[in-house]
DNA sequence: CGCGGACTTGAGCCTGTTCAAAAGTCGTGG
DNA sequence: CCACGACTTTTGAACAGGCTCAAGTCCGCG
């Protein structure tokens, strides 16, 4: 029905794009009419549910997606069973690994969350075909790069007060538009995939937390939904 | 000299390049030969002592380089002077942050080094007329990406021991050709450095590295010459 | 109301840190 | 050639931050 409608306006917007998140995002902001014509009429618009997964570690995955709604997580696993989150992804970043068809991670989403899915062949062609789009990729990457180096710190030299603050704040200045100085949002991770992300156990993270709250950092309802009083001061104890 | 030589033949490679590590590298891989002379043309070979600083963190830097010899280690430092390694890179890769002046981290030679260096306008502007040099650098990123991400994993999850095996690795692989099974190599860091790259103390490293000799994993000579009789065998206690 | 999963709290332990000293290593100069 | 001094590395002993194991509590939901 979009799709139909769309094909009425040759070089317009698809309707379907018109109110999405990622109309303006790392792909489709660097697109013409023509290509975003194009990508849309071989996208799929899908739901996944917190904790499914979208690509599996060490899989071949013929697809690319932007996230339209909810956090995604990526997740790194050894053979034994331990885990490390190695990113968090937001509307309207883009998922995938251009260049390289195995997956030497896997993305899962951490909430209830909404993707546009589309197939690597032709992003690929577009990306050869649009330098725009190739730098807005690249753009990305080392966004991401700039990301995980930072969390690298975080890992190897912070302590576990530090490490837990420092991703209140992460996501405090990601998923919610903070005013001036309080700032009130919800958790997209549980206790164990904060652990998972900061390297650290369940139970740590649990202290912490309440370690912060009994400091007055923070206030805990519901034990997902976080109330910071003053931003700085967590910034501050995150060092 | 080399310049006026390379003037002679309009088209062809400047022999200051002829025998250049990076010649097929990221950036110079992927430029014309026109290009290349007049990259060639403004960049200054440099060498760089063990230790001394090239980019520091915080700064603005007008220029990129790339790396002709030895290994240059990519660190972030807080304020309390705490500090973490967050990427090695060797010869023939591009070292600098397309798009964005403020370096985030510093970048110093861990071993006495060669870089050529080049201003970041001239780059820049390449970059933003041949889509293939986007694509490399792009690539680039990437793969540093994958690697900071496969860090993460050792940071936040591996044992002491399993880091320093994990290390020991990463440099046997990266630095030497190695031979079918057994490999000889020198470290490009110091205890204090390789402690800053796995998030440990350097006594920790020392007694872990200890460990593997008595062990019969590694032979130590000199402390910065290892040899590894059995790789896998070293992969293994990486896990 | 009772069940199940997520979260919190407690006690003891262990890995890796801290502080301190000994042993190499290397360059310099007598 | 060896002695000296500065620095890096190794080793030792005590400590502590975070982990493990084990209950207990909270909360949403049927």
């Amino acid at each position: 029905m979009d799709v139909a409608r769309s094909e009425v306006f040759e070089a317009g917007t698809p309707t379907a794009c018109r109110s999405c998140q990622a109309r303006h995002g790392v792909v489709c902001g660097a697109l013409s009419n023509a290509q975003l014509k194009e990508l849309n009429r071989h996208s799929l618009r899908r739901k996944v549910d917190a904790g499914s997964e979208i690509i599996a570690q060490g899989s071949e995955s013929s697809f690319y997606s932007n996230i339209t709604r909810g956090v995604i997580k990526l997740c790194k696993m050894m053979p034994d069973g331990r885990q490390q989150i190695v990113g968090l992804q937001f509307a309207p970043d883009f998922v995938g690994r251009p260049f390289v068809r195995e997956s030497t991670l896997s993305a899962e989403a951490a909430t209830d969350a909404e993707i546009c899915v589309f197939p690597r062949n032709l992003l690929d062609r577009m990306i050869a075909e649009t330098p725009e789009l190739q730098r807005s990729l690249h753009d990305q990457a080392l966004n991401e790069l700039d990301a995980a180096r930072e969390w690298m710190l975080t890992l190897g030299r912070r302590t576990a007060e530090e490490k837990v603050a420092s991703l209140l704040h992460l996501i405090a200045t990601h998923a919610e538009p903070q005013t001036a100085i309080s700032t009130a949002f919800d958790l997209p991770l549980s206790r164990a995939e904060i652990a998972d992300f900061l390297g650290l156990t369940i139970e740590t993270v649990s202290r912490q937390m309440t370690r912060l709250r009994k400091r007055g950092v923070i206030l805990i309802e519901n034990s997902r939904h976080i109330v910071v009083p003053d931003m700085d001061e967590l910034q501050k104890i995150s060092a």
